[in-house]
DNA sequence: CAATTTAGTTATGAAACATAATCATCAAGA
DNA sequence: TCTTGATGATTATGTTTCATAACTAAATTG
């Protein structure tokens, strides 16, 4: 094609924020494919497992899905029988959450699957960066 | 809503990326909302102001849009009389994209607000941060 | 000149993200 | 207690972003 000037984007943080954020997700989608998990059901796994007992509404703003959004993922990832909605005692409109023993199991196979990510990663940019970097991106959520 | 547990992705360079990502891109879109520039249309103005003559398709590759969503921006662009598709004179398929002057002076006034978020950034993060982390995320694009 | 390829376009669909409205239940005050 | 207003989950719906297939006109190749 020849070479190509983008000069105003080739040191703009926003641009390459996203050009690397589609990467590393694309990096994702290829090895969570046989696990059959999106970024979103694979955090949502994570919160449940760590956060029992938590209210559905709970979970999604936690996570900052939009509740009607977190019904269909909650039906699909039940569907699967990986997680399950239970009745909250104490309240008879809310849900919890939990996983099932399915649900634990593919978790543990995602969170090996994400140990490999991380460490790909590492050997890529550096084994001392992911920290440093993950530090200035924190930085970045407040701004 | 007490306290939240979600360890595995909190050094989790993905999950990051996204966030900060997100963050600055709102932060883009407040500052963008005046001059009612999207990113893909601010970055499509710079790639036309900086590689004139070159066609409509290279200039949608080098910005990693696909052709036929690249027709619809065009067409918007044209509309607000920022941009123009010219004919190319030796391929009558091909067009050629040109600013107009009411583009290039948006585009002035763009890149002017693009240099108060890198400046609001940079005092956010550190001053020498910008450049590492370009450094770094440019890495991950080859990731 | 016929067959194939290419540039721009149209039509269309999938996926992520957001809002308004509904239904059942709860909580608080008259 | 009864009514009123808020809340949890849901449905319906819309928007934006991103991707694919198929079309047309024009170029290129054999």
């Amino acid at each position: 094609m020849g070479e190509f000037s983008l000069a105003p984007l080739d040191d703009s943080v926003g641009y390459w924020l996203r050009r690397a954020q589609l990467a590393v997700f694309e990096d994702f989608a290829r090895r969570f494919v046989a696990l059959k998990l999106t970024p979103a059901q694979f955090s949502t796994l994570i919160a449940i497992r760590d956060n029992p007992g938590r209210r559905q509404s709970e979970i999604a703003a936690a996570l900052g899905i939009m509740r009607p959004n977190f019904v269909a993922l909650l039906d699909e990832l039940e569907r699967r029988h990986l997680a399950e909605r239970a009745p909250s005692g104490a309240d008879r409109r809310a849900k919890t959450l939990r996983l099932t023993p399915a649900g634990e199991a593919l978790l543990a196979r995602a969170l090996a699957a994400q140990d490999e990510q991380k460490a790909a990663l590492g050997a890529h940019i550096g084994e001392a960066e992911p920290k440093k970097l993950i530090a200035t991106l924190r930085k970045l959520t407040e701004f």
